[in-house]
DNA sequence: ACTATAATGCAACTTAGTTGCAATAATTTA
DNA sequence: TAAATTATTGCAACTAAGTTGCATTATAGT
């Protein structure tokens, strides 16, 4: 994608243009699976990052519904931009996230993302009286193609 | 649950029988939701646990299949047994869990527990494509009866 | 180009969890 | 029931991930 483009997603969720939030956004974009802190920083590491920078850069886009973080089983987070997301934007920011389905291989603990149906989980309904429920995600465990 | 109960519990999963382990594995029998470490230390206030001996018992517990753990969005984790695997348990050790959803509360942060049917998720299946898939957990977002 | 405001980068700090090791308690065997 | 074996406990020190405060620098609007 562009420098153009780039800023243009930017400005449509109303965040000023700057170096780092560009590279950083540029790099999500591209990333099939889910970044964490560390991975990001190695990735960009021509630009030297500063990591107290990387994390409020990160948290920023989550905030304005940009990209989404999950939290892994190794109590670190990882981040990731769907493009949908970014298509779809609408600027009330009413940004409930699309449901979507994280998939986390045993074998190289990436985790990659997919957009999932939105959809009735199929529950022991009595169990759930009582409960209201507004975003749901799903977590799947196993072996990625890259690993099998 | 008496002691000797609790007790035939820790031995069935060949855990050697002691104070700390008995107490905790009483509190998280009787819990609805997946506690953390210090949710645990503040409700056994009265035994004094130690830090160190408490993590060291539930992750002891979660490697023998008693109990499983949660990561949270706050990086910390939540452990919960379910009575249902307590019973179910099988000598060799096949541990792989029985699926389930976790309800996490967003005004109270509590995590509730519940089991599901053994069912397929409808993804959009060309996209999964090479990924095969061991085990899945669902984590639905939303307000807890107690909140609303 | 000037100004107001927001982002950056550094040091110090916090929080959750881990490691090493000596002391203690639980089970096995005699 | 006592001794021996082995696992658990408790303390101090440590690590890793992320946060806070603050002075400096860069962005966007006029």
């Amino acid at each position: 994608m562009n420098d153009e483009q780039l800023k243009q997603i930017l400005r449509e969720f109303d965040l000023k243009v700057t170096k780092v939030r560009l590279c950083v956004l540029d790099l999500l974009l591209q990333s099939r699976i889910a970044m964490s802190h560390s991975q990001i920083t190695d990735a960009l590491e021509a630009f030297e990052l500063d990591k107290v920078t990387l994390y409020r850069t990160l948290n920023t886009f989550v905030e304005v519904g940009l990209a989404h973080k999950v939290a892994t089983d190794e109590r670190n987070w990882l981040y990731a931009i769907y493009s949908e997301d970014v298509q779809q934007h609408n600027h009330q920011h009413e940004h409930h996230e699309s449901p979507h389905a994280h998939f986390i291989c045993e074998a190289c603990d990436k985790i990659y993302c997919f957009p999932i149906e939105e959809k009735q989980i199929d529950l022991k309904k009595a169990e759930l009286e009582g409960f209201s429920i507004k975003q749901h995600e799903i977590r799947l465990h196993g072996t990625c193609p890259v690993c099998k």
